[in-house]
DNA sequence: TTGTACGCGTTATCAT
DNA sequence: ATGATAACGCGTACAA
């Protein structure tokens, strides 16, 4: 089913055919023709001629550190509901298993010619990363971090966790931070940064500073809160990098005995479902993920000529959940 | 960069760069002028070319019926895993928001021609879905159910429900179940058959079976076990379709003052990793998604004339996991 | 308003 | 072993 045999059977050139198809420009008699073969033949052009022919794929690749995230799949739910109202298609890399590094799905897109657009949903930013950011002639928004030079939208990871630190320490004077490696600016940097300036400001001595980072996941705060207590028993206070890291950092307090957050308050970042689940239910952060990925595909169609124009650079606000993992009164 | 600019600094034809490039076939002479000038020039093949001429895309559409859910992104790393080994791209296609039905994406991937071939993480299948996969021409796999007539992979969910009730009803007396709606085959009437199975044979009656179905989340299972408890107090069991269901349920019986296991066990499935930051931590029941995953994928290399012929249809196997939610001795 | 003719970058067929 | 040449399915000047 190509064009020539919607031609043939409309008794038209192909050329009209593929005017009715975009511009328009033809005839109500043949335009009337034309439609009806397509209709009854479910004639569809193919995809893979138009991009030869246009340069155009219609299809935007999106690089993702991990599948099973809350906050990237909500996200990727933001991504996808302005990109799919656009008419655009969705190539969704995985870099979780490292097979195939983020640099390296940055190259093959760009070379590939395989999608008209990128979103870099961002950790850790190599001076790697930044070079060939900076050598992609595509389309293409960072998500997650700042980044000078390139569209992006990141969230306010600094103020975000200087507040819930500020919130919890309403009722607390020996906190713990529980992070992540410094080199995600983001998750990393940042969130830790605005820890200290919370302390500093309460005047409350950070305890465990000397401790590695740990895994963004529930195994790593577990373990991560294991050397905190065995170094720090007198911690009252535990801000979390993430709801899975407090997960499994509450978890281990309970497995010591200690009692949340009577005799340690907990906090956490993000507001995944599990933070309501959770015995006690998890003071938390909610950053609005899906609005930044939207608001991310927005400045991507902007930057494919698909949108009106918008910021070059967006910073997401959040809101504090207090649940009961800290504690009510002064 | 393309293949004819190749040819001319190498002083070939383009049809001996294509041969380079693909059977072999070419002098030692020449292939080495040939690799020495793609190496300096950095040329990469147009993939959009190559698939117009081939009707080869070199990607595999993968449709799932939503991201973030702890078994999907499981047996979607298990898909990867061996894709990427056999250089495919995958086409990650969500239609968690309804914006375009599974079918819809069938019928996209089918007639656009953008893939090789698909993988169905199936959930409902209605009659429009079996016949859209019946006029599939493209190889394509289920997973997650068993369909007649088309390759697949499947968990045995009638048998892993059937024993996790066997094995709470050995300090039990009186279950009921948490379960999704019928029409998904496997997690809906499979799940739900295993459990009446289960009570058939300890002769205990199954409680509350007269009420509507749960939703695959945590507020799903919260509100369920509200119309349970409410309807049937004397439940001493509650056997869930999935962890999320099960982690609602329990937040339920806390907030009304029962105590789990003493006064009501509770069984997930699936094992997600929110089963054992949950107090008391969660018994449940390990399936093996990532291996699925990968077996389907391997089925669908098969399918597409990629690997050795593999069997057309597996039932994969579980393990049932013992944790607090449940009571220890009779 | 319509049709002709050409090119997009490859691979495959066929001589040579 | 190599090189012309014809497709693959489409969009678009250009001419009519």
């Amino acid at each position: 089913m190509d064009i020539n045999t919607i031609a043939a059977m409309a008794g038209v050139s192909r050329a009209t055919v593929s005017r009715f198809l975009n511009d328009g420009y033809v005839s109500d008699e043949k335009r009337r023709r034309i439609a009806e073969v397509i209709e009854e033949t479910g004639y569809v052009p193919s995809r893979q001629a138009q991009t030869l022919r246009t340069g155009k794929t219609g299809v935007v690749g999106v690089i993702i550190p991990k599948i099973n995230s809350a906050s990237i799949s909500r996200m990727v739910t933001g991504l996808s509901d302005v990109l799919e109202k656009a008419r655009y298609q969705i190539l969704l890399a995985n870099t979780a298993n490292e097979a195939m590094s983020e640099v390296d799905y940055l190259k093959l897109f760009a070379d590939g010619g395989s999608v008209d657009g990128i979103i870099l949903v961002a950790t850790v930013l190599t001076p790697e990363h930044l070079r060939t950011l900076g050598a992609l002639s595509l389309p293409h928004v960072v998500l997650g971090q700042r980044v000078e030079g390139h569209r992006c939208v990141y969230h306010d990871d600094f103020h975000a966790v200087r507040d819930i630190t500020l919130h919890a320490l309403a009722n607390g004077s020996r906190p713990a931070y529980l992070g992540v490696m410094e080199e995600d600016v983001a998750a990393g940097h940042d969130r830790h940064e605005g820890f200290l300036s919370a302390c500093a400001e309460r005047g409350a001595t950070p305890l465990g500073e000397e401790l590695p980072r740990s895994e963004f996941t529930i195994e790593g705060g577990y373990l991560a809160c294991e050397r905190l207590i065995d170094a720090h028993p007198e911690v009252d206070t535990v801000v979390c990098a993430t709801d899975r890291i407090a997960a499994g950092a509450m978890a281990c307090l309970r497995e010591y005995g200690r009692e949340v957050p009577a005799d340690v308050q907990v906090t956490g970042l993000g507001d995944s479902d599990i933070a309501q689940v959770m015995t006690p239910t998890l003071t938390t952060l909610h950053y609005h993920f899906r609005t930044s990925g939207a608001e991310a595909a927005r400045m991507l169609l902007d930057a494919m000529g698909k949108a009106e124009d918008r910021a070059q650079r967006v910073c997401m606000s959040y809101e504090i959940f207090s649940r009961n993992s800290t504690r009510r009164k002064a």
